[in-house]
DNA sequence: ACCTACCTACCGTCCGGTAGGTAGGCTTTG
DNA sequence: CAAAGCCTACCTACCGGACGGTAGGTAGGT
């Protein structure tokens, strides 16, 4: 059974998701883990502690999982479909706490701002190499790799935010999808006809 | 010069996209538009209407601008790449309103929630669309359009979140890098090496 | 005389957080 | 081996302050 400290957690984590951290009171978490306001500062010093501690966890778990799903790995490709699926994965199985550390960043203080936003560039650093070698060996299309990044981590960010884990998809089936666009997407494959700009563009 | 009216929004949208609705108070959008607080239910019933307001004005002119842009194209791939033009660069033209409009929702009362939702819907339809008659034509891959479709769609928001307009880079180049990616992650190309699932996948 | 666009002063509510108390189990000690 | 002391995990009661919103007034232009 789970201790209270643990309880607590597990509620903030679904009323932060639902409602958001601003929108959700101190007494309506309590209320929900059975017990009084007051008792909610005998675990944990404050409102945005328990926040602090969701993303804390969920970063250094998030980070573990993708360093653990690329051991071994050389190939750059094998890499990034790895990664990829890593992070399509965790982000669909952890849909709540990953969503709250991708927006409730402002409810922390400075200091804990920095440190979580430290752990998510230590986080995107990993992607950013791979896209990286992956250029210089030429198997992706050069291209900025910052914005690559980004753009693989809010694409595959994308999941979470539909994802119903009772729904006709399983993690694993919107994973492969995700591993294709994306590898697609990166690939400096034959597909030159892509490159000249189109004349008739209007936008 | 902005009237009072416009002024509020203008301020509203600065606080909501840096604080967030729920931490932005009344009097401060006040302050900052040098009037009382009372004064702003002058001009808005509310502080749940201002947002509503910025919403609803958003979602128009993000669905008028797209349909402005796919106006007169008819082949596919052209359609495709001129609303994802479309899509980042009004993102990046309007980041804070967009921004405000992808994560406040939960502010809104529920009429309010679900008319600005029926008009999110009815812009993915739009996509949604085209992929599907991509997907007819097999001009891109078979996948599942929806998934697609909000992939595509939460890629090119990811560009509002980092981009700065004083910055190095400028939106047509970004617009560029975005609408190369998605056309390569959804074209049915000649990268057959990609589709035999790969033996060593740890994940 | 009336309307627009503001003002001052105030309301009740709810918030995060604190002070101080207590029941009951565990540990130490004469 | 029981009494005394102590710690854990809660409780009730309360605080100051900020919030969204309202009542009612007023200056100045039409």
């Amino acid at each position: 059974m789970p201790s209270m400290k643990d309880k607590i957690i597990g509620v903030a984590i679904n009323l932060f998701h639902r409602k958001g951290y601003f929108a959700t009171s101190i007494s309506e978490i309590a209320a929900q883990c059975g017990i009084q306001k007051a008792s909610i500062y005998y675990h944990y010093p404050s409102k945005e502690n328990i926040l602090f501690h969701i993303q804390q966890v969920t970063m250094e778990e998030l980070t573990a999982y993708l360093l653990g799903n690329l051991e071994g790995l050389t190939d750059v490709e094998d890499r990034m479909r790895a990664a990829v699926r890593s992070h399509v994965r965790f982000h669909l199985n952890r849909q709540k706490e990953t969503f709250i550390a991708n927006t409730e960043l402002r409810g922390l203080t400075p200091e804990h701002y920095r440190e979580i936003v430290a752990k998510r560039d230590a986080y995107e650093q990993i992607f950013q190499g791979i896209i990286r070698s992956g250029c210089e060996d030429d198997v992706f299309a050069t291209a900025d790799v910052r914005i690559l990044s980004y753009a693989i981590l809010t694409l595959c960010n994308a999941g979470a935010i539909w994802f119903n884990p009772q729904g006709r998809m399983a993690v694993d089936a919107i994973a492969d999808i995700y591993e294709k666009f994306v590898l697609r997407g990166l690939k400096a494959g034959r597909l030159t006809t892509l490159d000249p700009p189109l004349a008739n563009q209007t936008v």
